[in-house]
DNA sequence: GTGAAAGCGCTAACAA
DNA sequence: TTGTTAGCGCTTTCAC
């Protein structure tokens, strides 16, 4: 067993209570400090986290909750998370859902009992459910607003508006959309953001896509060859790298006969053929940004109740290889 | 505050220790059980976890550390680890090194003070080093072999076979390898398992990658056409999907001109063009049998001490679209 | 089969 | 500034 406080304390010829002071930053005495911080050094004390949770009912620890583990775009911002995590000394619990809602209601309160607040990404639930269950703790929403709740979210409007823009200059008058899953709160976001981007002259076709995967892009690549649209907005990454080796097995080209434009950036877009445009969200950011209000909302916990106001974040349009003049 | 042992006690009319036992399996009246059970539903009684750890010494989670979260190929370890650890009921902690050997001490200290048992993916420290880490605790290893720990890994050198041979019925007499990272244990393997393939008539170069990753790949490239090969085999398929980029760009067909072969089968395997052959490992597969050794360990604590032996499990070739006959 | 009592390691009043 | 006391919620002897 590893040394405990009172074998520091002993050592230290002092009380268990003031070592607990000394290296809790508590008011002690700079010499009393220095003896117990030498001696904790020497006996190689490990503060007991259990005992220490029992008492201040703290755990000391976060969880991040995303749909999928191995889809790329949470990579990146679970990345960014642990690494805001790791500056705070706070270890980082991830945990996946598997895209279900009733799996993801089993880990939030999984990750509630053993965490002291809750990072949620792209949350499937109702707004009402979620709300009933952030109330269990500190929470922040991320990829999605929902009433209440302090949340991280980028800029789609300003990412499709780009995305047009594009388009527009390369001479398209009919896009196609390919949409996200059924519910989906960013999918709602950009076909509004679709929707207030008139002026353009651009008119836009929606085909479905049931999931965000590679397999709905191959599958929306054919329906796009049938709606007579000279270039395709994603809704995501993987659907467009779908749709773009659909296009190749039928013999269409890209960006000559047929422009691509994804969603997120992820590192496959680049690592693609042709280099996929698309529309970046600062991933890592997000991730970093909501453990940052997370913690801070830890730190003053109980203290004010000013709430973090949610955070929106830049969204750019990263032009590559599969846009290109629309040809006559 | 939830509802403690002590309320269900006295709403059951017994003592905590009776509850303590019925809940735990001990031998209680099979009546006073099912109240007990009864009453602590109706309170939603949650043992609470630090209680129970300051007295048993377990912490109940186990921890999984991987270089690099936003690796596919990790990702399916980790979803593989996940699924097992829910089975078991134990919260799993992932973490990663960002492939950095003292982040990974650092990162193995840490996980330790707060779980039972450590799933270690890949690691990069030295043999001694990562006995002196495990001797911390129960310690699986995967993709790696490290004397004296149990160990889950792939057959290297079937699947390297396996290439070999279907590269040789293709006509090929010169591939070039492609190598993964210096000092990587896997890296090591599978360069034996080229060097004991003979007998095919094929000749080996080796071609150094620093990295696992696309761009070594895309640098790769250009080196592989100066080596006179008409097929390549690459440490992974990140690497194989760099060289990939990079001949398309040099307008080298693949495969008619060149044959690529990876390895590890990630998702993006199939999704590049044109579609990868590639040596499959069964990743999720893996994870799960290594999280399946933790958690018997654990169970047999200090009971028996014969270790489990290592894992190996079958890599198996898979035929795409990026091998041919070779050219006259 | 059940209860009483002790204590895991720590922190937080409260005294001194 | 420091020590004493009490107790977080649970499991686990040890009696009964």
């Amino acid at each position: 067993m590893s040394a405990t406080i009172t074998d520091v304390a002993r050592a230290a010829g002092v009380s268990p209570s003031t070592v607990s002071r000394a290296l809790g930053g508590g008011p002690v005495n700079d010499a009393t400090r220095a003896t117990i911080v030498r001696v904790a050094e020497e006996l190689g004390y490990r503060p007991n986290r259990a005992a220490r949770e029992l008492i201040t009912g703290r755990t000391g620890t976060i969880g991040l909750l995303v749909p999928d583990l191995g889809n790329p775009y949470f990579s990146e911002i679970i990345k960014g998370a642990s690494s805001r995590a790791r500056a705070g000394a706070l270890p980082i619990f991830v945990s996946d859902t598997d895209e279900d809602v009733a799996r993801e209601r089993e880990a939030i309160a999984s990750l509630r009992a053993t965490t002291d607040g809750l990072l949620l990404v792209s949350p499937r639930g109702s707004d009402e459910e979620l709300a009933a269950l952030a109330a269990g703790g500190p929470t922040v929403v991320v990829n999605r607003e929902v009433p209440g709740l302090p949340a991280v979210i980028s800029d789609a409007a300003s990412g499709i508006a780009q995305a047009l823009q594009h388009l527009g200059a390369l001479g398209h008058t009919r896009v196609a959309y390919v949409t996200g899953p059924h519910g989906s709160w960013s999918d709602h976001r950009r076909r509004e953001g679709l929707a207030s981007a008139t002026g353009l002259g651009i008119e836009i076709v929606h085909v479905p896509a049931a999931t965000p995967t590679f397999h709905s892009g191959v599958l929306a690549a054919d329906l796009v060859l049938t709606t007579g649209a000279t270039a395709v907005i994603a809704f995501n990454d993987l659907i467009a790298i779908g749709v773009l080796d659909r296009l190749a097995a039928r013999g269409v080209r890209v960006p000559h006969d047929l422009s691509v434009v994804g969603h997120d950036d992820i590192a496959m877009a680049s690592m693609c053929s042709p280099h996929l445009t698309t529309i970046a969200v600062p991933k890592e950011r997000m991730g970093s940004m909501a453990a940052d209000m997370l913690l801070r909302t830890l730190d003053r916990r109980g203290a004010s109740d000013d709430r973090d106001p949610s955070v929106l974040l830049p969204s750019t349009l990263i032009v590559r290889d599969s846009t290109g003049e629309v040809k006559a």
